[in-house]
DNA sequence: TGTATTGATGGACAATTTGCTCAATTGCTA
DNA sequence: TAGCAATTGAGCAAATTGTCCATCAATACA
């Protein structure tokens, strides 16, 4: 479950600069092409790099508010119920349980905060749904990365 | 700032098989490849699309533990310079400032619950931390993803 | 010590895709 | 109705891809 130096500037790489290829790769890391193919496979085999898929920003979609939403749902139900019926909601982008409670954690985002007020609202309309609090992220001084991580792992 | 619903299955199409390519793309959406080129471009140029760099799992790589960890700072401080030094520590994924006086919410992970007090420590250390209180995310019974959103814009 | 195994290398090949340009057509709006 | 932006289909050279292969070095194992 490592990776080395190679993988990882491989992974910065393709990160900067996702259209340049296999070949282009190569060249910029001084390995055979045979190599960059292999490692990328590998990667992808071991669940590294799960996907190559265009990453979307919600914000440019109209969706400018995002906020973390805490329900506490009925532990009878359990959450699985839950959760299925909350990924219906196309705002919610993902949910977590979570220590403390049987409780969940999610992330919305909303056209507006009035808009996130109709979110909220199908949220709580989910049965087994109890109570929400949520809170809006005002700013993102560092939005979501890995490549940090990515380096710090290549052993 | 809206999407249609070629642009929806564009990105749905992109995202599902990403090796596919700009003229297989256009061959399965029945439109000219110059049509996918264009949209490819104009969702970039509007920054729907931000990237297609590499998705890494940080659970592959060992990062088992994702916590969220909300930290009250010192006011006269101000929460940029709080930022910055949490975007050096890796393991902090992404940071945001969140309604309710002064606050801010952290993705974290961790290699185990040990590690995680590790990182925390660091996070504790950071100049202009007054407090820390985490939770640990157990499951994640939906993972971040943006296609429903997607989906739903598409007009 | 000898022997598989794995990963990297460099080369080769055909087939495909890309980047780019062009003219014609369509659909919508002022 | 005139104008404009988007789409279409086509063509072209250049580059990239997918897929082989033989070789070599390092490693693990009997």
């Amino acid at each position: 479950m490592t990776i080395d130096q190679l993988d990882a500037r491989l992974i910065s790489l393709l990160a900067e600069e996702p259209r340049i290829g296999v070949l282009e790769s190569s060249r910029r890391l001084n390995v055979a092409r045979g190599t960059v193919q292999a490692r990328l496979d590998r990667l992808a085999a071991r669940g590294v790099i799960v996907g190559y898929g265009p990453q979307i920003d919600p914000a440019a979609l109209g969706y400018d508010v995002t906020a973390f939403v805490t329900l506490q749902i009925r532990q009878v139900s359990g959450h699985v119920p839950v959760a299925d019926r909350l990924a219906l909601v196309p705002e919610v982008l993902e949910v977590h349980t979570i220590t403390g409670g049987g409780d969940m954690l999610c992330r919305v985002v909303a056209r507006s905060n009035a808009d996130l007020q109709r979110v909220i609202d199908l949220i709580v309309d989910v049965e087994g749904v109890v109570r929400t609090s949520s809170v809006i992220a005002l700013d993102t001084p560092v939005p979501y990365r890995t490549l940090p991580l990515v380096a710090a792992a290549g052993t």
